[in-house]
DNA sequence: CAAACTGTTTAGACTCAATCCAAACCTGGA
DNA sequence: TCCAGGTTTGGATTGAGTCTAAACAGTTTG
């Protein structure tokens, strides 16, 4: 799996009982497009642009259930909750100055395999892992 | 540096203009002796069993100011905050079931170190990373 | 020894994110 | 078109965390 899909949606809806509504395809098209990582407050308010009178209630529902999916990863980072439409296999790399979240492609970090993680650890049952690097980032390392 | 030591706590105390008082003392120890990762209202019961009437602002105004000061980290899994006492270079591993977070030592993930992070990222300067391992733990597997 | 100074604690008010709720509404199938 | 059940709404509610003014404690100064 990579970035969310608008299909994949629209096929889980059918297959679940749920409903595809206007107010849900805006939120799935407004993650589709965001190239940085959205707060539920930037989503809400992004949404409410196009249609407005969403409730955050809508939102918040949405976005929980796109996560209970695996269609969205939650990230936090700074005291902030974000949301990351990438479901690919990738890593994050965190600004300590201005907080910027940036994506870390899995190819970049092929030197830490799952397999060596499920080798480590004995009696625990390894699924996957996440690394977070921390730094400056480009930005703020001239400035 | 490795677990939360009383001694480091005293020695910066006296270094920034700070007073070490018996609610510090009392929150210092708590975590000192804190084998999982609590949360900032484990450690507002904690501390109220041995000294009654510490109100919150004092609890998280010392969890931040060890948090700014670096003698403990933060931790967010399951939406929940919890500090972590032991600022040695390690890991977590996450249990998908139950939420508990166990430390990993740094030591198990040999196979990735920050200089390949340094030489994998171009443009940021990498400062140090964690990783984050999911899956079942001990406990969970076998139930 | 007491006053003054500085940093700290307290309790409660306050903010903000996130959830809950009942009523109105909409979607998809018959 | 009608109906049943899922969904949206907006307001109330919760809960973590912060802020504030007043009381307090430890130190230094006269």
């Amino acid at each position: 799996m990579s970035r969310l899909q608008a299909q994949t949606v629209e096929t889980m809806v059918g297959e679940n009982g749920l409903k595809m509504t206007p107010q849900r395809r805006i939120i799935v098209e407004y993650l589709q497009s965001a190239l940085n990582h959205p707060t539920a407050d930037e989503v809400f308010h992004a949404v409410n642009e196009k249609f407005p009178m969403t409730s955050r209630a809508t939102v918040y529902n949405t976005l929980n259930w796109l996560k209970g999916s695996g269609l969205i990863s939650e990230v936090f980072e700074g005291g902030v909750v974000r949301y990351d439409p990438n479901t690919s296999n990738h890593h994050h790399f965190v600004c300590r100055k201005c907080g910027k979240v940036e994506d870390v492609g899995a190819e970049l970090v092929g030197a830490f395999q799952l397999e060596q993680a499920a080798a480590l650890l004995g009696s625990q049952k390894v699924e996957n892992f996440e690394i977070t690097i921390r730094g400056l980032c480009a930005d703020c390392r001239t400035a």
